[in-house]
DNA sequence: GCGCATCAGTTAAGCGCATAACTAAGGTAC
DNA sequence: GTACCTTAGTTATGCGCTTAACTGATGCGC
């Protein structure tokens, strides 16, 4: 098991003190040392296998390079995956560990934040806004990837998850079909509730804005969409159907199949997140999909800008968040 | 932003000195301490907010109290989250931190746990055995919820996935209701070989044992089971199809509808997972879930044993840890 | 030849906690 | 009364790293 190789370990090994070692290892500007000593300390530590301890770092820095990833307690689409995954590989490249959690329910975030120091906390999705603040307070800063309205105070740490925009696409997608009378169909889960309003507006004002009929707007209360509602919805008119999800809209193909409804021919059924299980339905269900790679930049990129480091801007300022993946279930 | 609460502002608001603080906040044995200096000691740790840093203890102490946790590449179904939740509050109540960390491609684990020194590592499902054999030698437990076969002398350090017990509960429901000849369908993904191989040696054996005709071995090259596989495998008289798992099976039931082939009247369906689409479908689909509980609380059982905690066991023995959904798709 | 700037480092003081080793006071046994 | 034990603590060191402050040598202008 070996006694573990420190920084005193490699100064010896590279004849210097190890303050000379840290300032190397860490490219701390302000510090004249030539390159040939560089090469030493840097050659000494690869042969000695050194790795820094991220306790001794943190205790004398006064925060670790641990970045904490608050998950929500939903399950984690593959969409969220993704997201996880961007993140981790970004932080990485910054010299940033990536960890995630679970927050418990009742559990006191503040507390925890307290006690790892993390260098930044990235919260997915909209959780109870007050323990951010107190984090906040700790100096730790918050980036939220938030559907809700900005706090008065943090807009400039809230990366927005495109909800107005997924229903506009949505809406956008049945018109350019051809459907002219729109129906919305939504869970009732309240978690979700920030995330389906704004899905819900976006729909709505993309109608208005064309001078459509205002979209009908329906709620499924539990486990799945029923033949009812979609063969009302379609006696009703609507022939376009913007679906919360895919999760939903599996069930909505289930519905109209049951209840012998043709899709698109009846109705055409446009859901969101791209899941997998998704391509193999029949018809295989057109969808909105998130460009996960941009949107992890972005939240990195307010993390890099919270913490002030020299970093690249992974630029993805212009790159578009969403995309439509046309398979078969809109016409 | 107030200068941090230390051990040091505890003992002098309790009139004592660091050591003791120290004792008495974790119940160290060997030290008479009376009640009377805890309950003060406690008392003053409390008005004042005080939260241990993680860092200086992981420093004294050479070992950091979080587990952590490596989670495949995988998108994360509810099996795998809600594993996690067991995990994060079985950890809470053990006074570790859960920390989940999705390994990326090529990254060092073995440094990792150089870095964070973490008191226990979890690894789900089978990643490359060899880095995690590097990690023991540091000292540090790692328990695998796994499916592979054990390496030699890691058994006492994996907790199996059932994956034999899998197979032979979906064969089992399949021949309680009536079918004797059964095929398995599975992804052709390299990834999830191990638990492929287990499910079918399970469903293989069962039908071995109860002399019934070997199953039918099909597999899916990409997205999805095609209406002519299925057509094929009724046509070679097998009435009870066990399915991979519920992604794959839902993709049965579509393709199935465009067979024009009933379910479960033409052939019965059985998946894996529990996954909440599969409630939606037509029929619903009968699968075999997972209690995530008692998945959860063997895996810490094995994580304390590792640690030598004086913990109460979270009894799991007798539990099951999978039960069947009967639902509409097998008769 | 002196003062001053620059270079190339070093010294040493923490960061907050755990813990081995010690102490001082009081009680007991004989 | 002395030797010893128990109780109830304290002292002080070290975990591995960062960083402000310092030092000694060299070069340069004039």
């Amino acid at each position: 098991m070996g006694r573990r190789v420190t920084l005193a370990d490699v100064a010896s090994a590279a004849g210097v003190s190890t303050a000379t070692v840290s300032y190397v290892l860490n490219d701390r500007q302000g510090h004249s040392i030539p390159e040939g000593t560089r090469v030493r300390v840097r050659d000494a530590a690869r042969d000695l296998g050194y790795t820094p301890s991220s306790a001794a770092r943190t205790l004398a820095r006064g925060r670790s390079d641990i970045v904490l990833l608050l998950v929500p307690e939903l399950p984690l689409g593959h969409v969220l995956v993704g997201i996880m995954e961007g993140l981790t590989r970004g932080c990485a490249r910054l010299g940033l560990q990536l960890l995630a959690r679970l927050p418990l329910p009742g559990e006191d975030l503040e507390r925890l934040c307290r006690e790892i120091m993390p260098a930044a906390v990235i919260v997915l999705l909209d959780p109870d806004p007050r323990p951010l603040a107190r984090i906040r307070d700790l100096g730790v800063p918050v980036t939220q990837w938030g559907a809700g309205p900005s706090a008065p105070g943090d807009d400039s740490e809230k990366v927005p998850v495109p909800t107005d925009a997924v229903g506009r696409l949505q809406a956008g997608t049945l018109v350019t079909h051809g459907h002219t009378r729109l129906a919305f169909l939504e869970p009732a889960d309240a978690a979700l509730r920030p995330l389906v309003e704004g899905r819900f507006a976006g729909v709505d004002r993309y109608c208005a804005e064309r001078g459509l009929e205002p979209p009908v707007r329906l709620r499924v209360e539990r486990a799945g969409a029923s033949s009812r509602t979609l063969r009302r919805c379609v006696d009703d008119g609507v022939t376009g159907l913007c679906v919360y999800n895919d999760d939903l809209a599996l069930s909505v193909l289930a519905a109209a199949h049951a209840a012998k409804l043709s899709i698109p021919g009846s109705i055409a059924v446009i859901g969101v997140d791209d899941i997998p299980a998704g391509q193999w339905t029949d018809p295989p269900l057109t969808t909105i999909a998130f460009e996960l790679d941009t949107i992890s930049a972005r939240i990195l990129n307010h993390v890099v800008r919270a913490l002030g480091l020299p970093a690249p801007a992974l630029d993805s300022a212009g790159e578009p968040e969403l995309v439509v993946r046309m398979r078969g279930s809109v016409g």
